[in-house]
RNA sequence: GGGCGAUUAGCUCAGUUGGUCAGAGCGCCACGCUUACAACGUGGAAGUCGGCCGUUCGAAUCGGCCAUCGCCCACCA
């Protein structure tokens, strides 16, 4: 348990809560969070066992990597898991969430590589391996108790006991399996692969740890002497390139095999793409038109030339190093592009290495791991790539080799670690065969096994399956599951099964390129000399992080033991993840579930939106724009952060979320632009104060007090929580004398069963929304409830009978009740909040229901989820309300556009049926208390006023008499205004309906309909312009 | 180059199956500290739903094209 939840927990927290009389006006979420996480801990509720009785629902969380401390993506990623194991436990299912973290290999040995540079000067080779390992292990405990803190801190209900981490026992165990299981099928292999070649890390990054950079460099090109030339042909082949030191490992120059058609092609492409083009688009098109009709008549005779002499066989010799190459005919060489003619070399080039498979050329390694020449650079053995870069192109300027070098934009690939040009390189690595593998877990999703929600994305993942390219697993890292195989060049076959026999956990097999036995043992180690008379060496890379992740659904449960959690829990039933990892980690837990379990790993995929900043961008730590979960919470509260995300998670759109400072001394909010988010402090523009930011490292700097860095898009859920609050406050304050009664139907006042009905509907679409993963609706429509019906009208008008000896018994039990529903429904999104009122009423309402009553759980967190009862749903009602509604509303206007001062009761009358007079009037208390409004006269009789304000409405005309208050002209000008909009209402009504067309083709109801709405909107009108004439009449006479 | 998404009030966003759906919150204006809540209440102003063309009796909603922005994948001697 976290050192920030150590509290004492031994039953007093109801004694730390505020009592009744003294529940303070402001929901304080520090006092709440501090209370209820460590109670909920306390009584196991989030602990979870395999229960034959229940039906599980099981989440295994994205493991955070343990790199640093969680983002807001996160937050939103575990907010959202939360909300569904809440409300699935509180539906009655086993439900668990599996916590865990991800050792991140490449990132994590690069954080600590980093510091341990920036700190102590040291690289890793200065450490050694073990000692590198045993400090990266003390940074992700401290990091993994930090994440695992911010979790807890959020309110997220993981089975703590059950937490994994990547590289624990548990998952080393699966990992080691599956890899023996793979290469005793044949799986796994060994092979030779360009790989993104880091220098400064020395390890091969992959291609998501890779950016992509526009620097200003040069085309230089150069010349290549050919062999002997013949009288007539060129004597020079000449090249273009933006890396001329890599010259130096050229095993070829290739020509295009048939240059006039391709540009022939290249020019009719283009052309076909001018037809459709736009006028933009056109002038860049035509230049490459020009350009390639130039090359038809400049380098066309040229290509030709050079193509016949490559069919003779003939050869170049490469400058600087005088070796002979080939000139070759590969359909890379592009005519159109560069010289027509390009240089190959295999081992530091992805499209040259397959031009060299295709010809079987040499392939010459140039580099050493720390980007320095080898010696197969010759002379410029020892230079680094800049320094061969520099002198390669003095010499071929010497050598008057050098034709001409242009400007030019890169296109540089970067390491993402450590910032470095990635150097392509050629090198052993171990890889998957991904062919049946990647078959099967297409199957899985294309048939439904799995479900991806939005399905949008199921495109993305069969596509990157199809192709089925092989899974390199080995990175050159010392951080990580170290490859479980030792390697013997010198045993015989015999020898090493005699060495190993009766042992089914190892397994041999000869590796014919490298002329060595592969030997791979299922758990544990193998000695150096376990085969007498011979030397193992183990293999030093470790695997690819995501090969672990693959694993974690069923590693988590125990696999390969046929665990009772991995029989119970498995399949899992959700994953909640973001869509850049579709590929990388969901494909790959699909297969490796299936492969090793022989079952897909859950049966949903929910993809969740991502968190950009107000310019759009996605929020990162190195661009300064992140917002930190733990500032919010700080600042907002848990529940706050939690509901404002939910809130935001639509469907289709990512989150947009501009970010804000808060200022430490007069806590306004200072907007975040690209120019101050990178400062390391700031000026607060309201106080004129100094604060530091996250940037800050001089101790000047860091000696400000820090703002926090939030959004003020948390305002709104804050709020909400606030309000929340205090409609429980209201309740709890008026619940004096509360006992639990049976209520019959016919004892509820119009009220009662319409908050009932609207309860019973809120139910019903939360549900809905919550089983399709529809976030934001789920939330919008319990806000709305909450905020709009429950507070601004139940509480209203329930105020006056709690006043009433004789009314207060059922309005109490009512009011308890939908406010007991409805903090069960919020629970999920907020469930601090919804703890603390729960806690609250059971002090005072231990006992709540209608018809049957039932003693409250002694936690919020484990209550049964709310019903939907039809019975309590009342369309009618509901309808009856609304007009109730919008008649308060009238009068309400009339008051505000009068500027009747608040206090002054005003009368009102009411042109309508005699059914609507008689509902009317039974809501006279209401429209006193909400309105400071009394209906005078109700009734079809009645007569406006000579001195009136006046609202219309269908079928109602709302006069309140103002003789000596109206404001003659506001009113008349008012009147000509709603006249004016009803006339053209009424036209354009009249329009539609006088369309033949519409009459006949639009369905008989829309028909009716709109024949009913013009008949209304006339009587309006007609309504309206004899108040006018009235209020004009008025006029005139005084 | 291939794929996906977005464009609705000043800002951030809702709008299920085409027919009172033009909405919310923030911001703005006016009035209110009315005994749950000023983190609040009441009322108000504000948008030719990116553009064009089509389908339809009828389009924010369906189709096509264009523009702008974003994301993913591939590629760039």
């Amino acid at each position: 348990m976290s050192k920030e939840y150590r509290l004492e927990v031994n039953g007093t927290q109801m004694n730390q809560m505020a009592s009744t009389h003294d529940l303070p006006k402001q929901y304080d979420h520090h006092a709440a969070e501090e209370r209820w996480y460590p109670f909920w801990e306390s009584r196991g509720y989030f602990h979870s066992e395999p229960n034959p009785a229940k039906k599980p629902y099981t989440i295994v969380i994205p493991p955070p990597n343990v790199t640093g401390a969680l983002h807001l993506g996160h937050a939103l990623n575990n907010t959202l898991q939360d909300i569904l194991i809440r409300r699935k436990r509180m539906q009655g299912f086993e439900t668990l969430w599996v916590p865990g973290t991800d050792h991140a290999g490449i990132a994590t040995q690069a954080v600590v590589e980093r510091r341990l540079w920036l700190e102590e000067r040291k690289t890793r080779h200065d450490l050694g391996r073990a000692a590198l390992v045993a400090r990266i292990w003390a940074w992700k405990d401290e990091y993994e108790n930090r994440i695992l803190n911010q979790l807890k801190q959020m309110g997220c209900s993981c089975d703590w006991a059950r937490t994994r981490f990547t590289l624990d026992p548990i998952c080393t165990q699966a990992v080691r399996h599956t890899f023996f299981r793979l290469f005793c099928e044949g799986l796994i292999y060994r092979g030779k692969r360009l790989v993104n070649w880091d220098t400064t890390l020395q390890t091969v990054v992959s291609d998501d740890e890779v950016f992509h950079e526009q620097v200003a460099g040069h085309f230089w090109y150069f010349k290549y002497p050919v062999i002997d030339p013949r009288p007539g042909e060129p004597t020079h082949v000449t090249i273009a390139t933006t890396r001329p030191e890599t010259m130096l490992g050229d095993t070829a120059v290739a020509v295009h095999p048939f240059p006039a058609q391709a540009l022939e092609e290249a020019s009719r492409d283009l052309e076909r793409k001018w037809t459709t083009a736009s006028e933009r688009e056109r002038a860049e098109l035509e230049s490459a038109l020009e350009d390639i009709r130039r090359r038809q008549r400049e380098l066309l005779p040229e290509l030709i030339r050079l193509r016949d002499m490559a069919s003779d066989g003939r050869k170049i010799l490469l400058p600087l190093l005088n070796r002979e190459i080939p000139l070759i005919l590969d359909l890379w060489a592009k005519p159109e592009m560069g010289t027509g003619c390009v240089k190959i070399t295999p081992a530091h080039d992805p499209n040259d290495y397959l031009v060299g498979q295709r010809h079987e050329l040499p392939m010459i390694n140039i580099l050493n791991p720390d980007g320095t020449l080898n010696a197969n650079a010759g002379p410029y053995q020892g230079q680094t790539i800049l320094e061969a870069r520099e002198n390669v192109v003095r010499d071929m300027e010497a050598a008057r080799l050098l034709v001409k070098v242009e400007d030019r934009l890169i296109d540089l690939a970067h390491s993402d670690r450590s910032k470095t040009p990635i150097e392509p390189m050629l090198t052993d690595q171990w890889f998957i065969a991904m062919a049946d593998l990647a078959q099967m877990a297409m199957d899985a999703v294309s048939d439904g096994r799995v479900k991806i929600i939005p399905p949008r994305y199921a495109k993305g993942y069969l596509d990157w399956l199809s192709e089925k390219r092989d899974w390199p697993i080995s990175r050159q890292l010392w951080w990580g599951h170290q490859i479980p195989i030792w390697y013997c060049e010198t045993a015989t076959e015999e020898e090493i099964a005699k060495a190993f026999a009766g042992r089914d956990d190892i397994a041999w097999r000869w590796d014919e390129e490298g002329k060595q036995w592969l030997i791979c043992v299922r758990e544990g180690e193998i000695a150096e000399d376990a085969i007498p008379g011979h030397r193992l060496r183990r293999e030093e890379d470790v695997l690819d992080t995501w090969f672990s992740s693959a694993l974690w659904p069923h590693s988590t449960l125990g696999w390969p033991d046929q665990t009772p959690e991995l029989q119970y829990y498995y399949p899992t039933s959700t994953l909640v993840t973001s869509r850049d990892i579709i590929t990388l980690w969901v494909a790959r837990m699909v297969l490796a579930g299936l492969h090793n379990v022989g079952k897909v790993p859950f049966h949903e995929v929910y993809i969740h939106p991502k968190i950009l900043d107000a310019y759009g961008e996605g929020m990162s730590k190195s661009k300064g724009n992140g917002v930190d979960p733990v500032d919010v919470m700080e600042k907002f509260g848990a529940d706050s952060l939690r509901f404002a995300l939910a809130y935001l998670t639509t469907e289709t759109q990512d989150i947009r979320m501009p970010v804000d400072f808060e200022c430490p001394h007069c806590h306004r909010f200072i907007e975040q632009t690209r120019e101050n988010r990178v400062l390391p402090r700031l000026r607060c523009p309201h106080c004129h104060r100094d604060f530091a930011t996250q940037w800050a490292e001089k101790p000047e700097d860091k000696a400000l007090p820090r703002g926090l860095v939030v959004s003020e898009r948390f305002e709104v859920a804050r709020n909400f929580c606030n309000k929340l609050w205090n409609a429980a406050r209201f309740a709890l304050l008026n619940l004096e004398g509360y006992t639990p009664i049976s209520i019959a139907m016919e004892q509820l006042e119009l009220e009662d069963r319409w908050v009932l009905s609207r309860l019973t509907r809120v139910i019903q679409e939360v549900d809905d929304a919550l089983e399709q993963y529809r976030f934001a609706e789920a939330t919008r429509i319990l806000y709305e409830f909450a905020w709009d019906e429950f507070c601004s009208f139940y509480v209203e008008m329930v105020k006056a009978r709690l006043q009433e000896p004789g009314k207060r018994a059922v309005a109490q039990a009512v009011l308890v009740w939908v406010l007991d529903q409805l903090v069960r429904l919020l629970h999920p999104f907020v469930p601090f909040v919804t703890e603390e009122v729960w806690q609250h009423l059971a002090k005072v309402a231990p006992v709540r229901g209608l018809e049957s009553h039932e003693k409250a759980a002694e936690s919020i967190m484990i209550a049964p989820w709310p019903k939907a009862e039809p019975k309590w749903c009342k369309p009618q009602i509901e309808e009856e309300f609304r007009q109730f509604q919008e008649l308060l509303r009238a009068v309400r206007e009339i008051r505000s556009r009068q500027n009747v001062p608040p206090r002054q009761m005003i009368d009102f009358t009411v042109r309508c049926s005699p059914e609507t007079a008689s509902k009317i009037q039974k809501m006279e208390p209401y429209f006193h208390l909400m309105a400071k409004a009394r209906p005078a006269e109700l009734g079809p009789e009645v007569k406006a006023p000579t001195m009136a304000a006046h609202v219309s409405l269908p079928g109602v005309e709302v006069y309140v008499d103002l003789a000596g208050l109206i404001d003659r002209d506001q009113e008349i000008r008012r009147k000509q205004q709603e006249l004016s909009r009803l006339t053209e209402m009424i036209d354009k009504k009249k329009a539609k309906l006088n369309d033949p067309q519409f009459r006949q083709r639009a369905p008989a109801a829309v028909v009716e309909r709109e024949r009913q709405t013009l008949a209304q909107l006339e009587e309006q009108y007609k309504v309206a312009s004899a108040a006018l004439e009235q209020i004009l009449q008025v006029q005139t006479k005084s």
